[in-house]
DNA sequence: CTGTTAGCGCTTTCAA
DNA sequence: TTGAAAGCGCTAACAG
């Protein structure tokens, strides 16, 4: 057998096996097995199990390549890898590129990685390039902005594409996103019940739509429950511990020193620890601390950290779900999905607070 | 016309810009802009750049289905991402994805994400499925095994692939690994050089490598300087904070209490923190912390953790170049690549200790 | 219900 | 140096 033949890259390249070996295999002709893929309900179901014994004994799959070029499909989504800082890494873009992975998976689609060539700044050339090598059938995104050109861009190309995070309104778009808002003010709700009165906020300074959104939410919470806010900060550059861990201090010492501080990002938490620490106080004791974001990290602090889980599953099949329903022109499920956050709660906000 | 009926996915699917199209902007026939592309040599200097103006003009790109389907050649690498366990995801996933792309980018391949379908442990129908579907030219594999029924099965298929790691040798395979030993040597020469004695080992209890390699990597470390190593300790289940804090007490205990505690891995270093100071001591002035992997905490912690930065970057574009070896049947750029970590020194070991 | 025919967009001989 | 013809593996019409 020619096939045998070959040693090494026989499988994965030429000389793999075909729909013409299938069906000489189950003697029919090559349409029967393409119906036995596509159409079973053509097909006797005598000849429908020859033929699907023949495809498991073979190991057959169609070659996604032909079957692209005829069909138009590409049976891919692409995603836009975010240009992560290196100073400021997203520890769970791993899960949620896992989590997206699984949800398109379930689809019978694949994930495309794409990223601007290094040295460049705009995505636009790199998404012109998907679109042109019609690499791809959709486009999903994350990370977007208020005002995003790649939004925008996508949106002029004509293109589906699904977004995490949303921009202003006016852009045509299907999302998914965390109820940033909901997700704060039960963290105000969270501190209140505790018995705390007066808290903090500390903010990251980030044009991620998010960032108002949280501090809004928090405001909101307080009011609702009528506590009292030490000035919400915003750190200038949330990169910096340094700058952090002196805004933090500056709650601290004032005259209406909280009990509670919430931090918009668990990062923002960590250094609100050191803070605390440096300023002789004790985490969860003196000040009880939250999170957001819900990063492995939380667990292992000490005290470990509250925090407010991002449903990252959810997300990526809400997601694939907005992107296929426009590829395969369904009516979309909603256009919009604003998904809860779920409130952790762990020992740095445990403890109730005596009036 | 059946194509232009079709109301979205309009420039995605049908009706994009083909060879034929620049051929008849251009004046020429087809097989000479795809000489154009493939074989620039053979073509007049006149009509090369008549062709390449028409192709920039309407944005031509080769579809990838069609070439591929042409020429075998898939140009996309598939990686298989790692069956990353919710209890304990890798914070360096993302950027290691991110560098992954970029190296296989600048030869012009893409990144397939594929992973076993959810609720599947076993690999290999998922890696079957690639193969027999012809989605992918080569491999990629991470946190290889000492024994990997994995690499077995890429072998055994006859498909070019590299890995992160490596497994016994026996198996043939490129690969691409951090000298974990040397690493952890470099970790006790530069205990012994801010002039510690004692010296307290934390380890990681898993089947990964990297964890007997650097835990005898440091044992070399200790004798080559001299260095009095308190027993190496193996928690348990490094997920759970609680049983290292365990350990780092036990560690802190002893009579011969160290002055400096060397983690395999900044997680672990984190704990050992939390339990340095419920012991009510100040790591970094009582108790030198050095981790491993120096993921983004590691900056933010006060004091901030010295750890051995894994060049991520290099790893990716040595994985690509000896993938890339093999499936373009060059001579390999030698089968294994080991590289070394990077020692950054920060507060958390930078005092030294008097004799 | 099954087989025949055609062609998706591209590259690769081979001729001119 | 350029053009004509063939065909990669598949599926969608259509014919039997």
């Amino acid at each position: 057998m020619a096939a045998a033949r070959r040693p090494a890259a026989s499988r994965a390249g030429r000389g793999a096996v075909t729909i013409e070996d299938v069906a000489k295999a189950a003697g029919v002709s090559r349409q029967t097995v393409s119906n036995v893929l596509n159409a079973p309900a053509r097909v006797r179901a005598g000849t429908l199990t020859r033929v699907q014994a023949a495809i498991e004994e073979l190991g057959y799959r169609p070659d996604q390549s032909a079957r692209s070029l005829r069909t138009g499909e590409r049976r891919t989504l692409a995603y836009l890898a975010p240009v992560d800082s290196p100073s400021d890494p997203n520890p769970l873009m791993g899960g949620f590129l896992e989590a997206l992975v699984d949800a398109a998976g379930d689809e019978g689609y694949r994930i495309l990685l794409f990223r601007p060539s290094p040295g460049t700044l705009d995505s636009r050339p790199a998404i012109d390039e998907v679109i042109a090598g019609r690499q791809a059938d959709g486009f999903l995104l994350a990370d977007v902005l208020r005002s995003d050109y790649r939004v925008d861009h996508l949106v002029r190309a004509g293109v589906p594409f699904a977004v995490f995070g949303r921009t202003d309104p006016g852009l045509p778009q299907h999302w998914v996103d965390l109820d940033n808002k909901s997700a704060m003010r039960a963290v105000a709700a969270h501190l209140a019940a505790q018995g705390h009165r007066r808290v903090g906020y500390l903010g990251a300074a980030s044009e991620l739509p998010w960032t108002a959104d949280r501090r809004e939410g928090f405001r909101v919470g307080l009011r609702d429950h009528g506590l009292e806010g030490t000035s919400a900060l915003e750190p200038l550059d949330p990169t910096d511990p340094a700058d952090t861990v002196e805004a933090v201090h500056a709650l601290l010492r004032s005259s209406q020193r909280p009990t509670a501080i919430a931090a918009a990002s668990d990062m923002l938490a960590v250094t609100a620890y050191e803070a605390i620490r440096a300023a002789g106080l004790v985490v969860g004791r003196d000040v009880a601390v939250v999170g957001c974001h819900d990063i492995p990290l939380c667990r292992i602090l000490t005290p470990a950290l509250t925090s407010v889980r991002l449903p990252l599953r959810t997300i990526a099949s809400g997601l694939v779900a907005r992107l296929l329903a426009q590829i395969r022109g369904e009516r979309a499920p909603g256009q919009g999905l604003l998904l809860p956050g779920e409130l952790v709660v762990r020992a740095s906000s445990s403890r109730v607070v005596e009036a």
